[in-house]
DNA sequence: CTTGATAATCTCAACGTTGAGATAAAAGCA
DNA sequence: TGCTTTTATCTCAACGTTGAGATTATCAAG
């Protein structure tokens, strides 16, 4: 059996055989961007029916599994999530629109911005969060459980040999 | 050692410890999805190091890797870059206004436009992939080599479950 | 031929993100 | 207290993609 990546390596190696020594990286990075779209298009979607967009359901989750009071700054969200600030503000501006959260401005240091949510916010994160677990059980349902353990484990240490460990 | 997704089920385990047992798929899909844009974000500084976008640098390798004469449809690259027609004509236009393609019209079915590499084109895209290869090297520079190849044979399966295969 | 359906590409407004800069508050230091 | 630096968030124009629809060409019947 071969896949797209072999495809595409294959093609390399006829038309670039001076490079195929450094092909090596592709046979994991291709594949990993490939199924991120996959995996992003069909998390899109369940997000959708519910009517949040992908970054704001991120929002969501992140501050539901927060934990009590389910509040967190925007600088948290910032360290987290992988955008930058704009795309940040821009986020909590639709979904304070939209009712799922609220800003709250409280405390001693008053640059900070504690993003809280809402009851109707709470309720929102818990359908749609067990909507998309069953969206990616879905995906990984002819899949063997093992072969998803194992290479879960093996990119697990790739990300700690790239440095991208929690709470910094 | 933990990573960024250990804290993140950590996280759900305690808050919502009614939805653990469906949580096994994060494991790989968080993982993959954070990877993804660590990848992203390097290659992208990688191509714009050449004056070309993410985008752009796909569609000029995917047509130096196609052999002679190095011209697809723009149909070829629709099926081959997962993203929509309109991206497609928006990174031609702005190719071809760069010297990197140019569209040519010819053949039977006068529908279809066939996007060719230039000689400027070639060059370009000689130089920005080596450097995009060094700095696939350089991420993986710390990474076991044998978990490499591993991990990338277990994301190939899983890509072939999910029907992800080559030119149907 | 003509009609209808299919196929290939392009158009364009809406959308979310980027990234540099602005604003404002807090902390460090003299 | 004044002054500078740092930190937290927001502003906004530019950018690339999306996705539905328009356009033009080919194919399949009748």
């Amino acid at each position: 059996m071969s896949d797209v990546v072999d495809a595409i390596i294959g093609q390399w190696t006829k038309e670039r055989p001076d490079v195929v020594e450094d092909l090596w990286p592709v046979e994991l990075f291709a594949r990993i961007q490939r199924l991120a779209r996959v995996i992003d298009k069909s998390a899109k979607a369940a997000a959708a029916a519910h009517g949040v967009e992908h970054g704001e359901f991120d929002v969501l989750t992140t501050l539901q599994r927060s934990g009590p009071p389910y509040a967190l700054t925007a600088g948290a969200f910032l360290k987290a999530s992988m955008v930058t600030s704009g795309a940040i503000t821009n986020r909590i501006d639709r979904m304070e629109a939209k009712g799922l959260v609220e800003r709250v401005r409280e405390g001693d240091d008053r640059r900070t911005v504690r993003i809280r949510l809402t009851e109707h916010g709470h309720e929102v994160t818990r359908a749609a969060f067990a909507d998309h677990l069953a969206n990616y059980a879905q995906l990984l349902a002819d899949v063997d459980r093992d072969l998803v353990e194992k290479t879960a484990e093996g990119l697990r240490q790739v990300l700690e040999t790239l440095g991208d460990t929690p709470v910094k």
